[in-house]
DNA sequence: TCCAACATGTAACCGGTTACATGATTCA
DNA sequence: TGAATCATGTAACCGGTTACATGTTGGA
C-alpha cells in the first residue's frame, strides 16, 4: 500500500494531524495521488500499531483536539526501504481504450468526438500542470525545503510527459480513423452474429500457447 | 463500470460464455485490461437480470454444462451509448512517482537505481507490445474481423507511446538527478524534523485559496 | 501419476470513494 | 443566516484480486 508510505514521507518533515496531512497530498501530490481523510485517520491508527508513527494528543479549548503523528525510527527505516524499493508495475488500464477497441461498432464521428475529447482533456492538464509547477517553487521556497524542489517538479514533468502523448496519440488515431474506409463502419443494421466463436476460441488457444506470457506482465 | 461494457462488446461479436470471454480477455485487451473469471461471471447474471444479455444453458455430457450468453437489442444500445460518450477522467495514480516526490530522502544511487528499473521494465513492455501486434494480426485474419483490426492495433499504439515516454521521462529525470549536487542528497544522520509544520501549512492554505481548482481534475 | 483444460461459481479481503455524524468558531 | 474551517471519525459501498470448492477428461 503506497498511502502509507506516501504517509510516512510527508511526516519525515515534520510531525503533523491527519489534518495537516491531507492539506500536503492536496497541494503537493494531488496530481498522481488522491487520498481522503476517511483513508487516513485509520491507515495513520494503523502505522501507530505498527509502531512506525508515534501519536500525541494537543489538547484543545475550543477547537477539536489534535492529534499530532511523528515519524519513529523503525517509521523512518521502513520509508527509506521502501523508497529504495523498485515499484513492482502494476496493471496499465486505461477504460478509454475499451472505447477505441470496440472502435468499429460505432458511427466514425463519434468515436473521433470522443478522441478530441480526450486531446481536449489533456490540454487542459497541462495547463494545470503548468500552475501546480509554479505552486511548488512557492511552496518550497516559503517552507525552506528548496532541496525537494527539483524532485517534486520531476513528478511534474512525468504528468506533463504524459498529457502530451496522450494528445499526439489521439490525434494520430483521429488522422488514421479519418483516412478509413467508410466500409469500415457499422453494418447499418448491425446484425446479430458477424463471427464464429468456435473457430475463434480455438485460434486463441493457439496464439495463446505460442505466447512467451510476455503480454500479462506488460505495463 | 467498464467490465460490462467490454462483456457487451465481446458479446456483439458473437454469443459466448464466461469462459470463453475470459480467453477474449487474455488475448486482446490484456495490455489495458484485465478480468478475472471470479468477476466476469457474477457480472454477467448482473448483465442478464438488467436485460443486456441473453443466457441459453447448453447441456453436455462428459463436462460441465456451458451458459451461453448473447447480447439483447437493449444490450446493443447500450453499448453503442457507452462507446459513443466521451470518457469521464479518472484519477492519475502512480506509485513510483512517490518515490520520486520523496527522492530527497534517499541516497542518490537509491533514486537512480529505481529509475532504471522503470526503464528496463518499459522497456520489456514495448517488446511484449510487438508480440501483441502481431497476434492481433493473426487472430484478426483468422477469424474475419479485419476491420477492426486497425482499432485493436491503436491501442497498442497508445500503450507502446506510454512506454516511450515512461523510458524518455526516466532518462531525462536519471540525467537531471545524476547532475545534481551532492549536497541535495540525505543529511547523513536524517535528523528528525526539518520544517516548520505550523508555518508550511499556512503557507499551503494560501496557495491552494489561489488555485484555480484546475489541480484536482487533472489527468 | 499428475497436471492442464473445461466450466462453473462463492467468500474473503483490499484499497479507495461517498456519505454520514458531531460540534464549535469565524467570516462574508 | 449560512457557509467554510477546524478536527475527528464510522459505515456502506464498489471494483477488483486471491483463495477456495467441485468434478470430469485427456495428455505428458
Amino acid at each position: 500500500m503506497s498511502l502509507k508510505h506516501a504517509l510516512l514521507g510527508f511526516l519525515d518533515y515534520g510531525p503533523m494531524t491527519g489534518y495537516e496531512l491531507k492539506k500536503f497530498f492536496d497541494t503537493s501530490v494531488a496530481h498522481f495521488w488522491n487520498a481522503e481523510l476517511s483513508q487516513i485517520y485509520p491507515t495513520l491508527k494503523q502505522l501507530e500499531s505498527e509502531g512506525l508513527v508515534e501519536m500525541k494528543v494537543k489538547v484543545q479549548a475550543d477547537r477539536p483536539n489534535r492529534k499530532v503523528y511523528s515519524i519513529t525510527d523503525d517509521g523512518r527505516r521502513e520509508l527509506l526501504d521502501w523508497l529504495a524499493t523498485p515499484a513492482e508495475p502494476d496493471q496499465f488500464r486505461e477504460p478509454l481504450l475499451i472505447k477505441v477497441f470496440f472502435g468499429a461498432t460505432l458511427p466514425k464521428p463519434d468515436l473521433i468526438r470522443v478522441l478530441r475529447h480526450r486531446a481536449e482533456e489533456m490540454r487542459k492538464g497541462i495547463e494545470s500542470y503548468e500552475h501546480g509547477c509554479s505552486v511548488i517553487q512557492k511552496f518550497a521556497a516559503a517552507v525552506g525545503l528548496q532541496r525537494e524542489a527539483p524532485f517534486w517538479q520531476l513528478t511534474i514533468d512525468c504528468g506533463v510527459r504524459h498529457c502530451q502523448m496522450a494528445i499526439e496519440w489521439a490525434e494520430e488515431a483521429i488522422g488514421k480513423i479519418e483516412q478509413m474506409d467508410d466500409s469500415a463502419f457499422p453494418p447499418q443494421p448491425s446484425g446479430p452474429v458477424r463471427m464464429d466463436v468456435r473457430t475463434a476460441v480455438e485460434v486463441l488457444d493457439k496464439l495463446k500457447a505460442a505466447m512467451p506470457k510476455a503480454l500479462a506482465g506488460a505495463h
